[in-house]
Parts: structure tokens; C-alpha cells; sequence
DNA sequence: AAATCTCCCTGTAGGC
DNA sequence: TGCCTACAGGGAGATT
């Protein structure tokens, strides 16, 4: 599934083969997505040219002169480049045809993902307007998560994971970053202290933008290749390890669900 | 307001 | 071997 860094990482392997080309076309194969395709982008891009790429979230942002394509890979989309001489794929929904025989090719075989088009500003589209800082930020810290939870019941699992909270924390890193941090997934979050918020923010900072880094190793992979950045490489201390040891302590890791999501976690290093 | 539930979809894994 | 079913999961939207 593809978490921030992967999107970062797609983003960072796009741009500089789709911004200031002519857009010839967008072929759509498959419309259906999250929500069917915008169409603006179907009919309206044509002529117009990519100027810039940003990211908000997991959400991809494409900018044109007149408006911009928000494109978010739900949990089996990836975004490549290939020449015109590559048939399409199963599930390759959508190519954004270039001049030079550059395609950007939109692969997404669950559709949970979503292709939309925003006039300016797109910041204040219902997408993006709610979400909570960029986990990297300086906005987002132990100051800020400890404030936000006061009073608050939930999860601490599922607060950190609430796009209107932080966005781009997915349940690997949730799961990581809690283990790391010594934190139960079910302690409410509002009773966390400060200190271990601390800890907390301090962990998600490190992982994404280790997992960044990592994900810029592998950009050539998504020139003609299948599009999938390194994170895979990563190893994961608790998530997905369920019943196994835990590689700090040895006590068997426990995997219990919270809001339809895998938990799994070390009942003797979190508390 | 906050917490919980539902739904979208298909590849994969497990059972027989 | 092959068929069948259960299930995972991002995240918005509905419901409690």
C-alpha cells in the first residue's frame, strides 16, 4: 500500500518527465475509480502543459495554468513513465499522453485510488481543506499532538492515523512508530503525556523520512520499470508479525483489530 | 463533537 | 489441481 514516502518518492520520479511537456491526450480505460474520473481532465487538459508537481497528504498534486489534477493511489495505485511503444496493462486505467511519446501511466488495480480536477486554489478543495500538518513539518510535534488529544477517548492508534489530526500515517507506520515509542495502540489519547508524545513525533518524523531517502534510491525504477519504490526493503519490527517475537524483547508480539485495522504490538515493551 | 460503522474493489491466501 | 470463500485496507461519508 502505498504510504507517504512512496507517494513523495512517485512524485520526485514524475516531475521531471511531465512538467513543461504538452498534454496530447488523456486516454481513460477505466473511469470508476474512488470517484469516477473528473471530466475536466478527460476533455479539458489537452493543449495544456504540467508546470509543477506538489504533494498534500498522499494526495498527488499536478499543476496546470488553468487548475490542478489531484491524484491519490488509494492502496494499490502507482504512477510510471513509459514511451508509447508499451501496450497497456491490466488495471492500467489512464495514460496522460505527452508529446515525445511520454505517458504517465495510472495503474490501479483495486480503484480505491481517485483522479480530480480543482480549479485554484486547491487548497481550499473538500479534500484538502481539513487535513491536519505534514508529519515532517514544524507544525506537527509533541506540543501540538498533546494539545490536540486532551479530552479525546480514542485510540491513540487511531488519532495518529486521522488525516484531520496528521496526514500521511498509514498502519505500518502506525504501527512502527508505536512500537518504537513504547506505546500501547489502545491507550486513549488523550492520557498520553507529553514526554511520550515526544518520543512519538520524534519516531514518525524519522521513519517517513528515512523511508524518503530510501525511496530516492530506487527512482530509476519508475522510468519503464513497475513503478514500485523501495520501501519494500524496509524491515518492520512489528507490523505484520503478529504471533512472532518481538526483536527487542522476545515476548510474543499480540495482533488485535481496531477500527477494521491490524494492531500488533509487544504487551511487555508497550505499555 | 466524537466515536463507530459501512462501503468501494480485486489479488491473495487458506480450506477442502 | 482447482474452485470457493474470507479477508485486507485508505479514507470519505453515514450513522450512532
Amino acid at each position: 500500500m502505498p504510504e507517504l514516502p512512496e507517494v513523495e518518492t512517485s512524485r520526485r520520479g514524475i516531475d521531471p518527465h511531465i512538467c513543461g511537456r504538452s498534454i496530447l491526450e488523456v486516454r481513460v480505460r477505466q473511469p470508476q475509480l474512488r470517484w469516477p474520473v473528473s471530466p475536466e481532465i478527460i476533455n479539458g487538459l489537452t493543449g495544456q502543459r504540467f508546470l509543477r508537481t506538489d504533494r498534500r497528504g498522499k494526495y498527488l498534486l499536478l499543476y496546470t495554468e488553468s487548475g490542478c489534477v489531484i491524484l491519490h493511489l488509494g492502496m494499490s495505485g502507482s504512477v510510471r513513465i513509459v514511451d508509447n511503444s508499451q501496450e497497456p496493462r491490466k488495471h492500467d486505467h489512464v495514460d496522460f499522453v505527452f508529446s515525445d511519446g511520454v505517458i504517465l501511466r495510472y495503474h490501479d488495480p483495486r480503484r480505491f485510488g481517485c483522479i480530480l480536477w480543482s480549479k485554484f486554489p486547491v487548497e481550499e478543495h473538500e479534500l484538502l481543506r481539513d487535513l491536519g500538518p505534514e508529519p515532517l513539518s514544524d507544525a506537527f510535534g509533541a506540543d501540538y499532538l498533546y494539545e490536540r488529544s486532551r479530552g479525546r477517548k480514542t485510540p491513540i492508534k487511531s488519532f495518529i492515523m486521522d488525516s484531520h489530526v496528521v496526514v500521511g500515517v498509514g498502519n505500518i507506520y502506525a504501527n512502527e512508530s508505536l512500537f518504537m515509542a513504547g506505546i500501547r495502540p489502545q491507550a486513549a489519547a488523550g492520557s498520553v503525556s507529553r514526554a511520550r508524545y515526544q518520543a512519538l513525533t520524534g519516531h514518525i518524523k524519522a521513519v517517513i523520512a528515512r523511508a524518503i531517502e530510501v525511496g530516492g534510491t530506487t527512482l530509476r525504477d519508475f522510468v519503464g520499470g513497475d513503478g514500485k519504490p523501495g520501501y519494500f526493503q524496509q524491515s518492520l519490527l512489528v507490523y505484520g508479525r503478529g504471533g512472532e517475537p518481538c526483536k527487542s524483547c522476545g515476548s510474543l508480539l499480540k495482533e488485535i483489530r481496531q477500527n477494521q485495522r491490524a494492531s500488533v504490538y509487544c504487551p511487555s515493551c508497550q505499555r
